[in-house]
DNA sequence: ATACAAATGAAACAGTGTTGCAAAGATAAT
DNA sequence: ATTATCTTTGCAACACTGTTTCATTTGTAT
């Protein structure tokens, strides 16, 4: 899949913008922050345009934001290798020492039962300890 | 308990701004924004002792942080009606609508297995939608 | 009462996310 | 091709969250 492919699959107008972050998250496996993110952008940056495409993209369902902390957000792309469903939904793992966030493809969402008239919509699991690279 | 119980047990030392934080959470049963304590601390309030003290009271094992979105952290004293189990955890509820935190008792953490070579340390649950008066 | 360590408060700073607005770019119709 | 329209962009400004530094105050044990 390429960004162009992307855009078009879900009838969102190509920017140069929009490339650039998509093919940034397309070109690293991991999910990645705001700053991972302008670093890899240069001169296309603007804080702004990046905040009101993340909202453009998340409410397509092209990206997803992950809060793994107050002080690390990040996003990635909802392609999943090994699942074309859309609404499943994952755990994520944050490592405290490298600060690394991870998809736990293997852990997925339970479905939670909430108290009578509580409605659900979404659920975020973060998984908080050291990843392999970080406990050798 | 009474705020003043709570530090000698855990051996704190007793100081107003703890004191006053400690009541204000003591006094309202649903997490609270470093906004929602700071409007019932009145003149005891200064942001950074305020931060200061959430260190040493979570690291004490007296509060914890609740990152219910990236905008919306809340604090809550770890005392649990239902458990004197310090190290269960519970997921929250976050309400869309009117930004309430609410501790789902109900809904535990299972042990999730990590792939080898990582490391658990702790987990949290974030469960989105709308509560029950919002549904009205 | 004193002495020492711990806690506080103020100023300053860095990062994150939003709003308003004018300019630029894309789209469609004539 | 030209105009009209709508979307997106980029900039300035702002609000909020969280941290660091440092001088001063306070708590507590003796």
């Amino acid at each position: 899949m390429t960004a162009l492919e992307i855009l078009k699959q879900h009838e969102i107008k190509k920017t140069p913008a929009r490339m650039a972050m998509i093919n940034v998250l397309l070109d690293n496996k991991y999910p990645m922050s705001e700053m991972d993110i302008k670093e890899r952008m240069a001169y296309l940056y603007d804080r702004v345009t990046f905040y009101r495409n993340v909202q453009t993209l998340a409410s397509a369902g092209i990206i997803h934001k992950i809060v793994a902390d107050n002080t690390t957000v990040c996003y990635a792309l909802n392609i999943c290798d090994h699942a074309h469903n859309h609404t499943a939904e994952y755990a994520h793992f944050f490592c405290e020492a490298c600060h690394a966030v991870i998809c736990m493809n293997q852990i997925k969402i339970p479905p939670y039962k909430l108290p009578n008239g509580y409605k659900f919509v979404d659920c975020d699991i973060i998984i908080k300890g050291t990843c392999e690279k970080c406990n050798l």
